[in-house]
DNA sequence: GCCATAAGTTGCATTGAACAACTTACTAGA
DNA sequence: TCTAGTAAGTTGTTCAATGCAACTTATGGC
């Protein structure tokens, strides 16, 4: 390890690049869908023409740390005031973009369904919404975006099991049957309803907003968030007996 | 955003310090312990003299990929052969190296108990372990590091209410009365002896390795193992009355 | 008015855990 | 060799939460 002489100089270190990805997953016609960008034709960048997770290098005039660089890009993308982010992970090394050692630091976003503005920015050629299950089956995605998908899947699906992060993928005021069903999207299962609703009032996060009429008949009553900075732990997860 | 011209050339980003810290974790004298260095006393460095987490700047010349730089620091500071390595997230802004825009990527280690040869690191003055409930009282570490290892403990402490995590505190082979102090210390609570056996043996992570005498008249049973990759997930957490 | 539909409720069976009392296997020392 | 102490390991009861399934309720449409 080396250090320079002078106070608090620079260090002589050679600095890999650092960049910022969000992964930004929403509910949109009943299927877990996530935002991405694809990368601009030209041979002057890596991956041309691929799909990749919105994100770029970090701004060190402009962010002030990364969690204000990953609002900035998910602004930057889509037009969402308050969505839930938290950090996924970071992912680094020499051989995972072409121009060198680079570290990248990953988001996750959940955002309510939403006419999505959808903006083309100057280093994205197209944005579009993907269906999470498919992107498997089709091409792999820029740098190791195909991993850190999987892996923001993973978390996602994890943490559904047993915490309310599913109530942030809806616009206020949701119902409970609304809400149930996007557990069911997301876990890819069936979940009874009668534990589901015992469980979900239990954990004191939903606030009463009065009835709101759904696409059934008979009107559901309409909740919202309590807290919208964090989601509820429940004591267990969600376990079928089949 | 900004491009280049030339084939998968440079960009022109200022690049941040990319350093990586380890926050190592071990039970000695019944209590949860972690390890810290203290930085140089010359003027020439930010913080001298305080302490803070093992770590450094990312070598890429030596690092292939983050991880491996881990693991690297964790050699440099510890002997350790394969601990559980963990990463935590990573921490990255303006104001938290007096150096300039900073970004460090943060891993978690959890390591046996052992007779350890503390290697003196260049940039190291010294290197000891600290009970971590002692450290909160005293004075804060350098950098930011006094919140990322609370952010540690408190992934530590929520993991290890329903995970298998404390098996890679101790040294194999283990018992069961071992492996729950170790829960009780980093839980900070007895747990009930007869559930505790009940939930370790059904989730089938242990082989038995044959009767070993402990502290105790009457032998335990000793067990390793099955898989030293990752811990085992339960499906509840422990949830005394109260 | 009657029916279809989805919201919301009730009740039973089962599971696993918390708790506490018990038995077992060994060491130490008289 | 006998006895007491200690910690390992077991057994059994209670309790709470859930899975599951059948039920009631509120509304819109015909």
């Amino acid at each position: 390890m080396a250090s320079t002489a002078a106070s608090h100089q620079p260090v002589d270190f050679v600095r890999p690049y650092t960049t910022v990805d969000v992964v930004i997953f929403s509910v949109l016609d009943g299927a877990l869908k996530v935002l991405l960008v694809q990368r601009p034709a030209s041979n002057s960048e890596p991956f041309p023409g691929r799909w990749a997770l919105p994100g770029g290098f970090v701004d060190v005039a402009q962010d002030s740390d990364l969690q204000a660089c990953a609002n900035r890009k998910l602004r930057e993308k889509t037009n969402v005031a308050s969505p839930y982010l938290e950090q996924l992970g970071s992912w680094g090394g020499r051989s995972r973009d072409p121009r060198g050692w680079s570290a990248t630091h990953v988001y996750f976003a959940l955002i309510a369904a939403q006419p999505l503005t959808l903006a083309k920015g100057a280093n994205a050629a197209d944005v579009a919404w993907f269906e999470v299950d498919a992107i498997c089956d089709g091409p792999p995605l820029a740098f190791d975006h195909s991993e850190i998908l999987r892996a923001a899947v993973d978390r996602l699906r994890g943490k559904v099991e047993y915490t309310s992060l599913p109530a942030f993928l809806l616009p206020e005021p949701f119902t409970l049957p609304q809400l149930q069903q996007v557990y069911e999207t997301v876990l890819g299962r069936p979940v009874d309803k009668s534990g589901f609703r015992t469980r979900m009032l239990a954990a004191q996060f939903l606030h009463e907003a009065g009835h709101v009429e759904g696409p059934s008949n008979r009107p559901a009553m309409g909740y919202r968030l309590a807290d919208r900075s964090a989601p509820v732990v429940f004591p267990r997860t969600f376990s079928p007996r089949g």
